[in-house]
DNA sequence: TATGTTTATATCGTGTACGATTTAATATGG
DNA sequence: CCATATTAAATCGTACACGATATAAACATA
């Protein structure tokens, strides 16, 4: 049996326990969500405006690393739930601009006890706090690495 | 007042930057699977049944974390393709043994050089390999966490 | 100033994810 | 045995992701 076809194995690749801690976590949110009546990429955004309200969607994007694609309906999502307003700015009407509502902004209340319980979910079990400080430190670093390996905006090297 | 809602911050939480280097991941294997034709969960699955052929698509999920609502469409577009077939078992009419066609083994071939090619594409930058072992061995120890934290009801473990 | 280019969103089509439900087959208990 | 429970897939509806394209505003420059 060929050795070099081990490397097609699961568990030798980092893809895919990335790509299953990814989904399990935002399944673990899931009940605190359900709470606030968002789902985890709205959050996400709302976590944007909470830190800085009256952001462009361009912004927020890449923040999240997201295009208007993604963005555009889940903002609509969430103007129709009564968080946030999107507006054309007067400056540059290219641009829309996302601004909390009050209902959007108080729900930040309920949200800032979200991470503490995530925490504890993780934490309970065998991962001790320092491993998860260094797991966080290389994670940041390889979202670096692959995000300046995306051709973010691909440049045109026609003509 | 100010600092209790730092922990609302992107940077302050694990479950982001997850979500970002998942995605990441995904796009850099873009264009090497768009040789093969397949999708990235299209490719788990082949990955799957590399490994071992022949399984039924409970199985395939539990390797993948993935149901019936996901992998059956899934599933119906690699036979659409030709790289597999889905057949009722005979000894369980209620299972799907899902079997590789030659098309689909042959492809194994073209996708045995993908994984040193992604490695080659994320240690090119600031991330050393011995970081990147000890990230893996802790995103392995995560993955079984919140495997294992998660309510899920079908759960079994062998055969 | 006319015109071609870049930029910011939006739209469209395809393919996941996933909670909830449905259907059919098998296992189980009385 | 039969009635009931459990199990394996499939189906359905909603919501992302994302490549490709469209549209309109702003910009650049000859």
């Amino acid at each position: 049996m060929n050795q070099h076809f081990k490397k097609l194995y699961l568990e030798n690749q980092i893809c895919f326990p990335l790509y299953a801690a990814s989904r399990l976590t935002t399944k673990v949110y899931g009940p605190y969500l359900k709470e606030l009546d968002l789902t985890y990429p709205q959050y996400l955004v709302m976590m944007v405006l909470w830190k800085e309200d009256h952001q462009t969607v361009n912004r927020i994007g890449e923040r999240l690393l997201l295009e208007s694609n993604t963005l555009t309906p889940l903002l609509k999502r969430l103007e129709q739930k009564g968080l946030l307003s999107r507006k054309r700015s007067s400056l540059d009407e290219r641009s829309v601009v996302v601004s909390l509502y009050p209902k959007g902004e108080i729900l930040k209340e309920k949200a800032v006890s979200i991470p503490d319980k995530i925490l504890g979910d993780i934490s309970g079990s065998t991962m001790t706090a320092e491993e998860i400080r260094i797991f966080q430190h290389t994670l940041l670093k390889l979202v670096d690495a692959l995000n300046a390996k995306i051709p973010n905006d691909t440049k045109q090297d026609n003509i």
